[in-house]
This record gives C-alpha cells, sequence and structure tokens, in this order.
RNA sequence: GUGGCUAUAGUUUAGUGGUAAAACUGCGGUUUGUGGUACCGCUAUCGAGAGUUCGAUUCUCUCUAGCCACCCCA
C-alpha cells in the first residue's frame, strides 16, 4: 500500500515539474511515461498474483499421473491392510526437532515455523513419521493388536532453495509399521515402494544399508574419523569439514580425488554386531525370495537421526541423467517410539516423494516413447436448440449409471463444433438428439470412424450403444 | 544457505537502441443439423523496479522467479 500511494505521487510531481528530478537528463522521464500512456493501469491498482517461491499448483493435465499413484496407493494399503492415518499439517514445534534431530538440516534450516497467536511455538510437518508416532503414542495404539500398520498421503512443507523435483510445499505418501521387529516388515515395506512403482511403470532400484544400533554406528564413526584423519592429506576441503561436521556424509563426496580414499574407508556393515547383522541378512533374504533387485550401498546413511538397522532408497532405474535424488525412502527407527515418551516399540517406515516421482516417469515416458493414455470416452453425446438439450440432459444422466463413459459440452450449439470436439476425443461414436430428434423420440448414433449413421428409439438407446460398445448387459 | 545460467503471447522459440516475428494450442468466424482438411480474425504492459539514452524489450544495476551445481533431502 504505502508503495503505491507514493508511486503515484512520484507521478504527480514528475507530470507537474518533468524537470524537478532531471537536472542530468532534461524531460526523458516525461517523454517516456507521456509516451508509454499506460500510466492508468497503475492508478487502478491492478496486480497479478503469482506463486510464492517453490510453491506449485497441480493442473489437470497432470491428473493422468496423480490419479494412478493414488489408487496404486490406496490399493497397496488395503492389500496390506495398512489404515489410513490423517494428522494435522501443524504440529508443535519440538515434535520434529525431538524425534528427526536437532542438527539436521531439515530442523535447522527448513521448517516453516512461527509462533501461533497464543505463542505456541508451532511448525508445519516436513515430513509424517513423527506425527505418526505421536498419534501411536497418544490414541495408545500399543494395546492394539500388533503390528499396527498406518499410511498417510498429504503435503509436507520444507523452506529449501527449489530446483526441479524439489519444492518448499510437496505430496508425500507413507508407510508406518508399529511394533513389528522382524525383518519381514522390513521386506513389506520395501515390497510395497517396489509395487507401487511398479503399479505406475516405472522401473526403479532399491538402495539399501544398515546402520545398526546407536553404539554400532557411534562405533564405525570414530573408526571412520580415525581413518579419514590419517589420510587427511588426500581428502578435498568439503571432506575435510564434514570430518567435523557430518563424517557419515564423507562417503557421499563425489569428489575425483577422495574416491580412492572412499573406497578404502571401513563399511559400516563390519561394525555391526550378530543381531543387527543377522537381521540385516534375512531382510536381504526376502528381497531375493521376493524377486526384487537391490543394491548394497554402504554411504547410504539418511539424514533423518532416528533410523537404526535397514535403510534404503529408492531412484530410477536408467539414472544415467543427473537423477541423483531419491524418490522415496525409508527404514526401521526402533528407538523413536520410546524416545518420543511411549512404550519401547519397534517401527519400520518408508516415504515416497509424488512430484518426484512424476516428473521420473515424466522422463521415462518421454524416452521411452511411452504415454499414459486417459480412460478412454466411449461417446459424445451432441444437442442441438432449447428442445434437445433438455432431452438430452435427462439422456445424459440415464447413460451415467451404464458403465458407458460419454463425453458432452452443452455450451456449444452447433453440431459442428460438437463433432470436432468428439473428434478430438477420438470417442467412437456420437450421439446427436436435434429438434427433429426430439419430436421422434429418436436419437442418431453415429460411427466417428465410418460416418454412417443409425436413427435409434430413444428408449433402446442404452442397449444399442452397448452392443456397439461390444458390451453386454449384465445378468438380471 | 552458497555459486553459475536464464527470463519475449497459454506453449516452444525468432528478433531489434526507435513499442516485436513465427509455429503450435485456445477462442471466434467462413449458412446455429454434421468432425478430422483449408482460409480469416483475436490473443504480449518483451518477469518487476530503477538507471544510461532524444528514445530501451534490446545496455547497466537491484529485486523476483525458474533451472543447474553445492548443501541436504522427497
Amino acid at each position: 500500500m504505502p508503495k503505491k500511494v507514493k508511486k503515484i505521487k512520484d507521478k504527480k510531481m514528475e507530470i507537474k515539474k518533468p524537470k524537478a528530478k532531471g537536472l542530468s537528463r532534461p524531460d526523458s522521464v516525461g517523454t517516456r511515461n507521456d509516451n508509454k500512456k499506460k500510466a492508468v493501469p497503475a492508478e487502478r491498482g491492478k496486480k497479478s498474483y503469482g506463486l510464492l517461491r517453490g510453491m506449485h499448483d497441480i493442473l489437470p493435465k497432470d491428473e493422468k499421473y496423480w490419479k494412478p499413484m493414488y489408487q496404486s496407493a490406496q490399493d497397496l494399503a488395503t492389500h496390506f491392510q495398512f489404515g489410513r492415518l490423517e494428522t494435522p499439517i501443524l504440529e508443535e514445534i519440538g515434535l520434529f526437532v525431538h524425534s528427526i534431530g536437532k542438527g539436521t538440516d531439515v530442523v535447522d534450516k527448513e521448517m516453516y515455523t512461527f509462533e501461533d497467536k497464543d505463542g505456541t511455538k508451532v511448525a508445519m510437518r516436513p515430513e509424517l513419521t513423527a506425527s505418526a508416532v505421536r498419534a501411536y503414542i497418544m490414541h495408545g495404539m500399543w494395546n492394539m493388536p500388533q503390528p499396527v500398520k498406518l499410511w498417510y498421503w498429504g503435503p509436507m512443507f520444507r523452506h529449501d532453495r527449489p530446483q526441479a523435483g524439489r519444492y518448499r510445499q510437496f505430496h508425500q505418501f507413507g508407510f508406518e509399521n508399529f511394533g513389528q521387529s522382524d525383518s519381514l516388515a522390513d521386506a513389506e515395506i520395501i515390497l510395497i515402494a517396489y509395487n507401487f512403482y511398479k503399479d505406475i511403470g516405472l522401473p526403479v532400484e532399491i538402495h539399501i544399508n544398515s546402520l545398526g544400533t546407536p553404539e554400532e554406528r557411534a562405533n564405525y564413526k570414530t573408526e571412520l574419523v580415525n581413518y579419514y584423519r590419517s589420510k587427511r592429506s588426500y581428502i578435498c576441503e568439503d571432506c575435510r569439514n564434514r570430518l567435523v561436521k557430518n563424517p557419515l556424509r564423507l562417503l557421499d563426496c563425489k569428489e575425483e580425488r577422495c574416491q580412492g580414499v572412499k573406497e578404502e574407508a571401513p563399511q559400516i556393515i563390519n561394525w555391526l554386531g550378530t543381531d543387527s547383522k543377522n537381521h540385516f541378512m534375512k531382510v536381504l533374504e526376502y528381497l531375493d525370495e521376493l524377486n526384487i533387485p537391490y543394491q548394497l550401498d554402504h554411504s547410504l546413511m539418511r539424514g533423518l537421526n532416528y533410523y537404526t538397522h535397514t535403510v534404503f532408497e529408492i531412484y530410477p532405474a536408467d539414472s544415467d541423467v543427473a537423477s541423483q535424488s531419491a524418490l522415496g525412502g525409508g527404514g526401521r527407527y526402533d528407538l523413536l517410539v520410546e524416545e518420543m515418551g511411549g512404550r519401547p516399540t519397534p517401527a519400520v517406515g518408508m516415504a515416497i516423494g509424488l512430484e518426484r516421482t512424476v516428473l521420473a516417469l515424466k522422463q521415462y515416458n518421454e524416452k521411452n516413447n511411452r504415454e499414459i493414455s486417459k480412460v478412454p470416452t466411449d461417446a459424445f453425446v451432441a444437442q442441438l436448440g432449447d428442445e434437445g438439450r433438455r432431452v438430452t440432459i435427462k439422456i445424459i444422466d440415464d447413460l451415467r449409471g451404464c458403465g458407458i463413459k460419454i463425453a458432452f459440452n452443452f455450451f456449444k450449439t452447433s453440431l459442428k463444433n460438437q463433432l470436432e470436439l468428439a473428434d478430438n476425443l477420438k470417442v467412437p461414436f456420437a450421439v446427436i438428439i436435434g429438434q427433429k430428434e426430439v419430436r421422434d423420440g429418436t436419437a442418431i448414433i453415429r460411427d466417428m470412424e465410418s460416418g454412417i449413421q443409425e436413427i435409434v428409439d430413444q428408449k433402446k438407446l442404452i442397449p444399442v450403444l452397448k452392443r456397439k460398445l461390444g458390451r453386454f448387459d449384465d445378468k438380471k
């Protein structure tokens, strides 16, 4: 507001005294404004709004990607008996800080936080595992038959620098299994993720690793630091920083000079105790049994603090492009529930990034000349005149319940336009109802390919159409 | 959060220090009862703001946004 006022004021001043400001440049300012003649809109205060940084709209044209994803997620949930959990977007800030962990980027730099009107510090959820754990504890779900399986789907918020496939508000769906420590639970979670990508037609590969228990991990970390200290003079500057700040990230370094050091580095798997090792081995055995291709990845550590034992990430299978960003990931978090004030409860879960999945799927389809086909429309119903419209609206309503997918447009009045639409939709048949048909109680069925038309009684329209479409009436 | 590149119609892209071109799409039209073709018309405050200039979409700066790399993650 103040800005606008100022603007107008300035302009007026300029008009009155074109030369006031233009000591060194006589009437330039005045001239430009006069020429433009577009000073008017500014006063009308029109402003077009864009999106906040990192935000995006999901448009109807992408529905063909989103719908199958949701359907698959839902089917998998039903099949594996996960119950839908919906939690609020806003939670107490502490929930995330405590669970995800101080020192992680997610809580330190990326959380949307603010003070509510009553002074409560709240955060918009950056992920959902913490909320799921909260819900599990809060609703006493340990009293339910274990394991308790929950799934979710919804927007998450992270104030990160946007990039392709990286948004500040993005969508995830995820599955969480509480109360089952057996390796089978880990495998089941991975199987669900794998099946999801199979359903939507995107080949993926699973990267997997085990972090063991916190003690094992700590021991390993010490060893890793010792090792890297001894090689200090060979590694890049970033790595030297990592050595102090975040040693486990050393294994992610892409710098050429560090590769040699990296390869010789100790691997966490050798620092796991017998139990951890067995657990991990059994997970891998299940994956073998299920024919899920996986890749052991010793550098896979994950950025959230709560993970123990199995961790995994999902990548597009043919990752020749710079698609180093994971589509999804997850792992076991056996200590989190207790940590958050619940009973000791083992748990394992995963989350999948939907925007990234859409992006990867688009790239994959483009590369392989594949297209996602929409559900085909069976017929277009065209109408002419007020009478025609009145009859047609009823006929359309009748057709709706019969499993015939129809399209129509009441706002196009000419038959020409309507047939054009029908043509664009590539429907096999058009039904035409005009004045004459209304009078006779008939309808024209036009075969869009041959152009052959047939006049039928309106009462017989449905059965005739069904027969033409190769469908038969269900037995009553 | 750090660095680099980019910003022209809905989309993809031309172009110029003197207010802009094309293709595709969309909408409308070429008899308001017959489509896939053809023809015609319409659609751009040249990302925002400031500066240099007689004059800027074109040059400079700032901002904003997008993309890429880093960080990290989905």
